[in-house]
DNA sequence: GCTTGACCCTCCAGTCACTGGAAGCCCTAA
DNA sequence: TTAGGGCTTCCAGTGACTGGAGGGTCAAGC
C-alpha cells in the first residue's frame, strides 16, 4: 500500500506520515522502487497516532504511549499517569483561556465600536483603569 | 536607560524586547557604548504589548493595536473587529479543550491505574469501543 | 591602575509539529 | 510516446520566543 492510501486511511496527511517516520514512530518497508510499503499493522499504528495527536497528546507522549501499547507487560498505570498529567495541562490551558475571555469580553462590550477613536480596549491595554 | 531597567518595568524579558526590536515593534534610540536607551514612551509601548500578548492577541495584532492607539484618528471600530475575531478564536479553542477534557476525563475514570496491561485509555486510542 | 562581576551587545541554533515547495524519478493509460 | 499523477528527498519557513557562545562596557573596590 502506498502513502496515498495508508494516508486516506489513517486520517494523515501524506507529508506527517513521512515526518512520522522521519522522527521514527513508524518505519514502514519499502518497495523495490523506494516507494513506502504499508501494511495493516503500519495503518493501525498511523490511527493510533491520529487519535492520540487530536486528543492533543504531544508526538513525545505518542511515543511512549505507543510503545505501552505494544508492550504485553506495560502497567495500566503508566498510561493513565500520562493522562492525567495531559487533563491537567488541558485544564490549566483552559483556565487561562477563560481568564482571556472573561477580560476581553467585558472590554468588548464597553466598546462602541463606531468611527470614533474613544475605545475601552485600547485603554485596557494601555494600562488605565476602565471603570464598570 | 538600559534593558534591564525596561525589562523590570515592562515585565518582559530582556531577550522578548530584543526580539520585539528586531520585527520592528519597537525602536528604542541607542547611546554611545551601543546600549539601548530607553524613555517612558518605549515603556509604555512594551508594557501595551506585554498586556496584549497576555490576553492571547497574536504579535500581528499588536503590531496593528499599537498603530491604532498611537493613531489619534482611529475608528474604534477597527480595535474592536480585531478584538471580536480573537473572542471567536478563544472561544474556538475552549470548546476544543473541552472535548479533549469529556474524552480523556472519561477514559482516565475508566482506567484501573494498577500493574495490569487492562487499560480503556489505549484501547479508545487503538479505535477499539469502549463501552459505558 | 587593575580586577571583578554584573551588565550589555550580536549572531546562531533550537523549540514544536508540521507544511510548502523545488527538483526529479516512477507508473499507468491513451 | 506523452501526459498526468503519485512518489521520492531535501531545504526552508511557521510563531514567538529562548538559550548560549563570544565578546564589549561599566562601576566599585583594592
Amino acid at each position: 500500500m502506498n502513502i496515498g492510501e495508508a494516508a486516506a486511511r489513517s486520517g494523515l496527511p501524506a507529508k506527517t506520515i513521512r515526518y512520522y517516520e522521519d522522527i521514527g514512530l513508524v518505519r514502514p518497508a519499502r518497495d523495490g522502487n523506494g516507494y513506502r510499503a504499508f501494511v495493516e499493522k503500519d495503518i493501525h499504528k498511523l490511527a493510533f497516532l491520529a487519535r492520540a495527536r487530536s486528543l492533543g497528546f504531544t508526538v513525545e507522549e505518542c511515543r511512549v504511549l505507543l510503545a505501552l501499547y505494544e508492550d504485553d507487560d506495560r502497567a495500566s498505570a503508566d498510561v493513565k499517569s500520562i493522562a492525567t498529567e495531559h487533563l491537567d495541562r488541558i485544564d490549566r490551558k483552559i483556565s487561562e483561556l477563560e481568564g482571556m475571555r472573561a477580560t476581553l469580553s467585558h472590554l468588548v462590550e464597553r466598546c462602541h465600536g463606531d468611527g470614533k477613536p474613544d475605545c475601552p480596549i485600547l485603554a485596557d491595554l494601555a494600562g488605565e483603569e476602565v471603570t464598570s
